[in-house]
DNA sequence: CTTCGTTTGTAACAGTGAGTCACATGATGC
DNA sequence: GCATCATGTGACTCACTGTTACAAACGAAG
């Protein structure tokens, strides 16, 4: 548990977490490196190579199982109790995000969602009411969260990531199309669908 | 323009579009390429070296024109003209995705949208009116559609895919968390935020 | 209990892609 | 002209991934 994973394995490792979840869901109870590489298109002796390095979670002849294997990764990642997440914007974005199983599959809550529109604060997205934005700093770091996710238009989010960083957060996820400026410790995961769709259509154009 | 791009060096060239389309958006005219690596945590040098290996497009002890080094890249890119998608699901990930100008400033155009909820189907999101689910078919064949974006709940998501790819399809975007089958010609980006978050949290855990 | 098919765990090796260092060349401003 | 800056580019190294191969373990079937 000494040294720190490359960013390929830590990668590959939480696509395995997402295939498994969702095999889990299904009503699987074991599942081959094979199948998990149709999924996900990693090579399996990859996989089995990814896993192999942190101790023999297999059976020869049978596969691995799921329920265990979802503990062991999660394991490996250090991300097994719950995390606290802060959203900002309860715009139809947030409202999409705030609703989705997505989080909850994985552990991670969605603590709190702020909005700076008075229509909008105090209703209730699913099982949260809306916040008030001036609140934001008070919630983030009393809760100890370090992870905001940004889901408002682009000309306030780099505001918003200001205020988050301020209050101690240290993982910004930016669903607007802005390019926010951040200290260097600071993470920005920002996943801009338009721009992958370029890139996929790239390869199906030859 | 014989050779395909590699997978690396495609994926980097669309990062620079973004960052070269917001750049555009703040009134910045040039760009070096320290700059683009400041936003992208991609090497200068690196950098440097994917841009001329098609073309000398920047200026020593200047940088880059950010209006021409955008049109090149689209044109080694292929992605030059407008590109048309059909976008399924009008809850709100689907309405947030339609009025989203993310895609627009990318030369992407959402065709139409689809629902099979009669209390959706007609009302109108921005300039789009939702169609009804039935005529998917129709409109992807008729428009010579390629691309389609999948925003329905889980339990719907392999519906909506295997509808996709039937009418032609061959790149589909999947906002669900579920897992799609499809045939091996067809291309699935799924991008889970969750997943992603976890790997985030596992390098700031260190 | 033996045999057969399956799947993991693992080694060896080759190929490739990315980071690093270094530096000449050209552009700009003073 | 001179200093400064940023590109274009070469050379080298290293780490990672894909590939091939195979023995060991497991389950099922007979």
């Amino acid at each position: 548990m000494a040294e720190r994973l490359t960013v390929g394995v830590a990668a590959r490792l939480s696509r395995y977490l997402q295939v498994l979840t969702q095999a889990k869901k299904m009503g699987k109870e074991r599942i081959s490196s094979q199948e998990i590489s149709d999924y996900t298109n990693i090579n399996a002796t990859q996989i089995r190579r990814d896993l192999s390095g942190f101790g023999k979670f297999g059976k020869r002849g049978v596969g691995y199982n799921i329920d265990s294997l979802l503990g062991e990764i999660r394991k490996i990642l250090r991300t097994q109790g719950q995390h606290n997440i802060a959203l900002i914007g309860a715009g139809r974005l947030g409202q999409a995000i705030a609703s989705s199983p997505i989080f909850a599959e994985h552990g991670i809550n969605i603590a709190a969602v702020f909005d700076t529109d008075p229509d909008k604060v105090g209703r209730s997205i699913g099982s949260l009411a809306v916040t008030p934005y001036a609140q934001l700093a008070d919630t983030v770091r009393d809760r100890n969260i370090i992870v905001g996710v940004i889901a408002v238009p682009a000309d306030g989010a780099q505001q918003a990531a200001d205020d988050l960083i301020e209050a101690g957060v240290k993982i910004v996820f930016n669903y607007s199309e802005a390019l926010l400026d951040v200290p260097t410790d600071v993470a920005v995961h920002a996943s801009n669908p338009a721009v992958e769709l370029l890139y996929a259509l790239y390869f199906h154009l030859t």
